[in-house]
DNA sequence: TTCTCATACTTTTTT
DNA sequence: AGTATGAGAA
């Protein structure tokens, strides 16, 4: 029966048995545990649909949390379309998006005025750091991104500043400045991400009446991605979902990749135990891949530990090889994908958005950023510095931020001598002074200095920053809807923000970027006026939504995006690049231990489960990150694809059968990657047999000799190992005076380090 | 106080 | 490569 379409329902045509028992399981709770592929998503929208027509619950009773805002929004108009009607009162969205809209109104219950602003991580950081140096602390031992990471954690943990247990010197450091920021944050009546999360469900722990209002709103809570869930999301939809517990969730385990958020795919096991009665429905049918590709897939996630092994099959059929390529750097890397690319359009037809290029980190994107405009193809980034980041726009912002909300002071501090306006560290000192003295409210401080009784500050202290307040009253009194565009106008030329570009600017070309930036920026709040929104509406948005969020499915260009960024999408064809050893898995991920590793092998299996029908893997044998230049053996995941599955040159598909045999399969041993900072220039070999061989980095052999180290020759004299045959006899050496050679291992001395 | 220049430091993934 | 910080001159 399986893989069989049952159609006794329309909300049920087409679909398999499986997905078909998942939408229509009981109100209570309901897990379905499946693969990439399988229909999660698709299964998650209909069963609201299923619930609004069967169960006859009001649509407005209704909560479903996907990861993206862009998913969400897609699956309302799916939900709308299947039910053929408008859907408005529906909530869907994502968790951060869906505690801001309920604190919107609810805030003031926990202390905020409800003009409150979301701070970023960039925000958060230029806190921490004015903390620490308010407290005292030395900024190089407390880096600011650092006691983030820590804070950011214990938020998504629950853990408040008066619980935060501190383990080490520096973590009493941390719950010091944990404390705090917390009270700035309120001061400047500001939340961060974690906040959002942790103040909603503080906010369902602490009133009960509130608790009670958003469970009799919400009968049906819907979770998507559950795997990457945290421990304050799991709580959020435990309380929402209480009493009556109709809560359906959908995740899959191997595509957990948010460790680092603090998210934990336990959390489908915590479900089932929390709830005991629960239904657990598994998909084992595939309808996105060829079979090779999953073929590939299950041989990369298999090596995992703690999973359930699915049996995903597919009638796709198999479909045609998995192409591997080695490039010499990031270059060429860039220009094989464009070669196929062309290639991919021109006999497969298939369109530019249909391609995603995945890679693992953002600086990655600059060599096929540059590749693609060289060529003239059209491309477009889901991930990276975004548009918001730049300094023109995040000036301008922090403007709209402070008139929206007088207390912001992280914006305060970015503008008020942007553009300069001769305040600089000494009178902002006797401000900032007056201020923690009387403690004061940014807002009313700035009230204050019309009267002179009530200020202490010098005569041309005062004047400036009443000048300054000034300004902002008149801009405040034009924040209307409607009016967010003229408030543009307004600010740019009264501050003369166009003059301070063009000083700023190094160049010509920089200021009319800059500027450029601008009259996009100005075009986004026309944008905002047109649909009515109101400030807060736009800033809302803009902290929320990411650049994936806002890109139109037709537009034809190819995606370049993180794997992160690419979750729950699908392209018929999927480049994944950069499989070098260090860069996938990422170093950092290498220290971290076999979990981090293994997280990094649910990276690559979330991308090659995006594709289709076409998977190009590909590898540089040499990057050049932050102008220095590292060589890198290939990645350890190369070495667990099956062969016959693989197609590339057959010097490539040698190499990786080599480092195939080289290896026992998955050891998680970091092996030792060569990475030299700023290795002796290495004249690169146009000769594909000696660019091989230069390839082939081995697992050390023999103890003594090292890839990577330096050892000396009696004949050639010193040089740097970069490989040893699998017998451990031969090794390959560059050497300092001449070039790369093989040698005998018995004729080398390894050097000290 | 502002501007310019040199120097040091970074070095994963995102809401 | 890119930003952030600090010193010194205008
Ligand atoms: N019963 C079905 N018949 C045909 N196509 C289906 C069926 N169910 C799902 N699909 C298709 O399979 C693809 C994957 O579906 P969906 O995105 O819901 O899977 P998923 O399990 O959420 O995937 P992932 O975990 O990778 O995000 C989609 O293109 C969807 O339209």
């Amino acid at each position: 029966m399986r893989g069989t379409a049952v159609s006794k329902h329309p909300l049920l045509d087409g679909l398999n048995p499986e997905q078909a028992a998942a939408i229509t399981a009981d109100l209570g709770p309901t897990l379905v545990l499946a693969g990439p592929g399988s229909g999660k998503t698709n299964v998650l929208t209909r069963r609201i649909a299923w619930l609004i027509q069967e169960h006859n619950l009001p649509h407005h009773r209704i909560m479903a949390v996907t990861f993206t805002n862009k998913a969400a929004g897609e699956m309302r108009s799916r939900v709308e379309k299947l039910l053929g009607s408008k859907l408005r009162g529906l909530q869907i969205g994502t968790f951060h998006s869906t505690c801001a809209r309920f604190l919107r109104r609810d805030a003031p219950i926990l202390g905020y005025r409800d003009n409150w602003v979301i701070y970023d991580s960039d925000d958060s950081q230029r806190l921490i750091k004015a903390i620490v140096a308010e407290l005292g602390y030395a900024p190089k031992e407390n880096p600011a991104r650092r006691i983030n990471n820590r804070i950011s954690a214990a938020k998504n943990e629950m853990i408040l500043p008066a619980n935060y247990q501190a383990m080490s010197r520096f973590d009493e450091r941390v719950a010091r400045i944990y404390a705090a920021y917390q009270q700035a944050l309120q001061a400047a009546n500001a939340m961060d991400f974690g906040d959002l999360l942790l103040n909603m469900a503080l906010l369902l722990q602490r009133s009960e009446e509130r608790r009670k209002d958003y469970q009799d709103r919400f009968l049906a809570v819907l979770v998507d991605e559950f795997q990457d869930t945290n421990t304050v999301q799991y709580q959020l939809v435990k309380l929402l979902s209480a009493p009556q517990q109709f809560v359906f969730v959908v995740g899959d385990e191997d595509q957990a990749i948010y460790r680092f958020r603090g998210a934990d795919y336990r959390n489908l096991l915590r479900f089932r135990k929390d709830y005991p009665q629960s239904t657990v429905i598994l998909l084992e049918q595939n309808y996105r891949s060829t079979q090779t590709i999953l073929d590939v897939a299950g041989a990369i996630i298999s090596n995992n530990r703690n999973r359930t092994a699915k049996n995903l099959h597919t009638s796709r059929g198999q479909g045609e090889p998995i192409a591997v390529h080695e490039a010499y750097d990031e270059q060429y890397e860039a220009d094989f994908v464009l070669e196929q690319v062309r290639r991919l359009r021109d006999s497969a037809s298939i369109a530019y958005s249909d391609i995603a290029v995945i890679y693992r980190t953002n600086a990655q994107s600059r060599a096929f950023e540059e590749a693609f405009i060289r060529a003239r193809l059209p491309y477009t980034l889901l991930s990276g510095f975004g548009f918001y980041q730049r300094r023109e726009i995040k000036d301008l912002l922090a403007y709209l931020r402070l008139i929206y909300n007088p207390d912001d002071r992280v914006s305060f501090e970015r503008i008020i001598n942007t553009p300069a306006r001769a305040i600089g560290k000494k009178s902002l000192q006797e401000f900032a002074d007056w201020i923690t003295r009387e403690d004061l409210a940014l807002s009313d401080a700035l009230n204050l200095l019309y009267y002179d009784d009530f200020n202490p500050l010098s005569r041309t202290v005062k004047r400036k920053f009443r000048e300054f307040s000034q300004l902002l009253s008149a801009w405040r009194d034009m924040a209307q809807p409607g009016g967010l565009g003229d408030l543009f106008q307004h600010i740019v030329a009264q501050t003369r923000y166009d003059l301070h570009l063009e000083k700023t600017s190094q160049h010509e070309d920089e200021a009319l970027d800059r500027a450029q930036n601008l009259s996009e920026f100005y075009g986004m709040l026309l944008n905002a006026d047109e649909i009515g929104q109101s400030l807060h509406d736009f800033l809302d948005e803009r902290s929320l939504y990411t650049t994936a969020d806002s890109l139109e499915d037709d537009d034809d260009k190819v995606r370049l995006s993180t794997f992160h960024s690419i979750k729950g999408l699908e392209f018929p064809a999927v480049f994944i690049t950069g499989l070098e050893q260090d860069n996938l898995p990422h170093r950092n991920a290498i220290a971290e231990g076999i979990e981090g590793i293994e997280e990094e092998c649910r990276l690559f299996y979330v991308g090659i489960t995006r594709a289709e029908d076409h998977l190009f893997l590909s590898y540089a044998l040499q990057r050049r990150p932050f102008g220095g230049s590292s060589i890198n053996g290939t990645s350890q995941f190369l070495s667990d694809l099956p062969a016959h599955l693989l197609d590339g040159s057959p010097l490539t598909l040698a190499y990786l059968r080599q480092a195939r045999a080289a290896t026992a399969p998955t050891q998680w041993e970091p092996r030792h990657p060569i990475f030299e900072r700023k290795p002796k220039p290495i004249a690169p070999s146009a000769n594909p047999t000696i660019r091989a061989q230069f390839a082939a980095f081995k697992a050390p052999q023999k103890p003594t000799l090292r890839v990577g180290g330096r050892a000396t020759h009696k004949q050639f004299g010193d040089g740097l190992v970069i490989g040893i045959e699998s017998t451990g006899d031969i090794a390959s050496v560059l050497f300092d005076q001449s070039e790369l050679k093989k040698v005998f291992a018995e004729d080398l001395t390894p050097l000290g380090e």
